[in-house]
RNA sequence: GCGAAAGUAGCUCAGCUGGUAGAGCAUAACCUUGCCAAGGUUAGGGUCGCGAGUUCGAAUCUCGUCUUUCGCUCCA
């Protein structure tokens, strides 16, 4: 079965790249790893994704608007946020191996060993007593595993601590204490532990020092807070209201991979929703709800979603969710939904001097507002509509055909201008039609190849529409409709098509 | 980052133990057919991921490196 799903994802890589929808970058240069492009249909996937999310945000919400940041923020945002400080996993390189750990994951993996240990001593117990072993009650008595599961908890105790406080200093003498070693050379000989930083700097004006330092920002919501005051007051804004931004984040991930589900530059599409404090939970459940309905909108089952309330909350959450969905390697995160409370704004304020409130004239208070945040990566939904779409069929008369079930709303091309033939005068009345209906949709004319094959050609890109042009046309300006789905044909008037393909688009 | 596997034409792959690259599909032109892909003729396209080494000679053997996939890990 896993093999199988692992086919699958290999089988939409290969079909993204053949059809134009994802191409490696700089792939004559061997590639960047973990960073993508879109090609030709998936730019107009990704737009008709961002063009669906920003509609059912911005212009269905009328208390929530839009805005566009600068990648580029000051560096101070990050150190309000968090970021400069937090956004890192605790490394220590072995200097004699010249491979860097991260050191957390060197003390687990100790802890695993011992774990280990206490369940060989389960195995054997188990084969010395048969059936009268209590595993219950051998784990809770025998003295060589309490003595083991002691070590774990006193390990764990000084771990978890140390790594909550950035205590890089204790998380070294922890390991210097547990004697733990490299995999690789086998020497003690540590560096000390630091922290990788996960974003990418850069330096603004001339000078490459400290001071011009710049980043490229993790994630868009803070080009949301620090916008929070200019959009209140211009907007005349109350609250509760949204601010919704669509762009690219950056993160120079350790590991990045699956495609483009983890990519070092990504682009979230992202909404966060000012509140009265205290009614933050009210909110943060209707946004659950709400942001499910989105998906389930675009007519995929509901079984390829699931919610995942998060039990361990990061330090600015006080709620969180993540709306899961089944891609070919299991269960994901596609969206999170969060309850932000007011840590981000509270740390502008402190770090900008600058009063961040609303004076509420309901209850004549002024306050911080809260925040409950709604962000979808955009290339992970982009995965999910592809990975959805892809399908092999198995035609009735036993012939096989690659179609992409995308949701006509998002398909690149909305429909396919085919003359049946190239002569006759048929590629004419075809242009007529293609030149009128591309106007309003994104279209493709083609003429080259039997009729068939050209469907086969739509069907896997997506096209919805294919619309043919025969003799008939030339006598009665009619026009026969393709269904990608049913693969169905209907005859219909040249001068009903701008109406029949509109209403079939918006579903 | 660790471990495993892979990298030959746009795609899918063949090329056995070293003798200077092939197929099918795709692409382009022309002919033929004309409603659910794969008729005919012709053409273009690859320094076999990259770099070293061994060898008279490397797609093939060795080492390094890059990239991808999987497991671990990570996921504000």
């Amino acid at each position: 079965m896993a093999n199988n799903n692992e086919d699958i994802l290999k089988k939409i890589i290969a079909h993204a790249k053949e059809y134009g929808f994802v191409f490696q970058s700089s792939e004559i240069y061997d590639g960047l790893s973990a960073v993508y492009d879109y090609g030709q249909n998936g730019v107009l996937l990704k737009n008709n994704i961002k063009e669906y999310w920003w509609k059912s945000m911005v212009q269905f919400h009328e208390n929530i608007v839009g805005i566009d940041a600068a990648i580029f923020m000051h560096p101070k945002v990050w150190k309000a946020s968090g970021h400069v400080d937090a956004f890192s996993d605790p490394m220590i390189d072995n200097k004699d191996s010249k491979k860097r750990y991260r050191a957390d994951v060197l003390v687990e993996d100790f802890i695993a060993k011992i774990e280990t240990k206490i369940e060989k001593e389960v195995k054997k117990a188990e084969k010395r007593f048969g059936e009268d072993f209590n595993k219950e009650e051998f784990l809770a008595t025998n003295k060589r595993v309490l003595d083991n599961q002691k070590k774990i908890d006193d390990i764990k105790n000084r771990l978890y601590p140390a790594m909550d406080n950035q205590d890089f200093a204790g998380i070294k003498t922890l390991i210097e204490d547990l004697g733990i070693s490299c995999p690789v050379s086998g020497s003690k000989n540590w560096t000390d532990v630091r922290q990788f930083n996960l974003m990418f700097a850069t330096q603004m004006g001339s000078l490459a020092d400290d001071t011009n330092q710049v980043y490229l920002r993790p994630e868009t919501a803070q080009g949301i807070f620090v916008n929070y005051l200019n959009v209140q007051k211009t907007g005349r804004m109350k609250i509760p209201f949204g601010i919704a931004q669509m762009g690219k984040a950056f993160r120079n991930e350790i590991v990045a991979r699956q495609f483009i589900f983890r990519m070092r530059e990504f682009e979230q599409m992202e909404m966060q929703f000012f509140v009265r404090p205290g009614t933050e939970m009210e909110f943060y459940n209707f946004w659950k709800q709400e942001r499910m309905k989105w998906h389930l909108s675009l007519g995929i089952p509901q079984d390829s979603y699931r919610f995942h309330d998060h039990d361990k909350l990061a330090h600015y959450a006080n709620a969180a969710a993540d709306i899961e969905f089944k891609f070919p390697m299991g269960f994901k995160e596609l969206e999170g939904i969060h309850s932000r409370t007011d840590f981000d704004l509270k740390a502008h304020q402190e770090h900008s001097g600058r009063k961040i409130q609303y004076f509420d004239p309901e209850i004549n208070e002024s306050y911080v507002p809260y925040v409950v945040e709604t962000s979808i990566g955009l290339d992970r939904m982009f995965l999910a509509i592809l990975s959805n779409a892809y399908k092999e069929e198995k035609l009735e008369d036993g012939s096989e055909r690659t179609v992409l079930r995308i949701p006509p709303v998002l398909s690149p091309i909305k429909a396919a201008i085919l003359p049946l033939t190239k002569k006759d005068g048929l590629p004419e009345k075809a242009r007529e039609i293609m030149d009128a209906l591309k106007q309003d949709f994104q279209c493709v004319y083609e003429e080259k190849d039997a009729i068939g094959k050209r469907y086969r050609r739509m069907d896997a890109i997506g096209t919805p529409y294919c619309i043919t042009v025969d003799h008939q046309s030339l006598e009665d300006q009619t026009v026969t409709i393709r269904d990608r789905d049913s693969m169905k044909q209907e005859r219909v008037a040249i001068n009903d098509l701008f109406t029949i393909i509109s209403k079939k688009i918006r579903g």
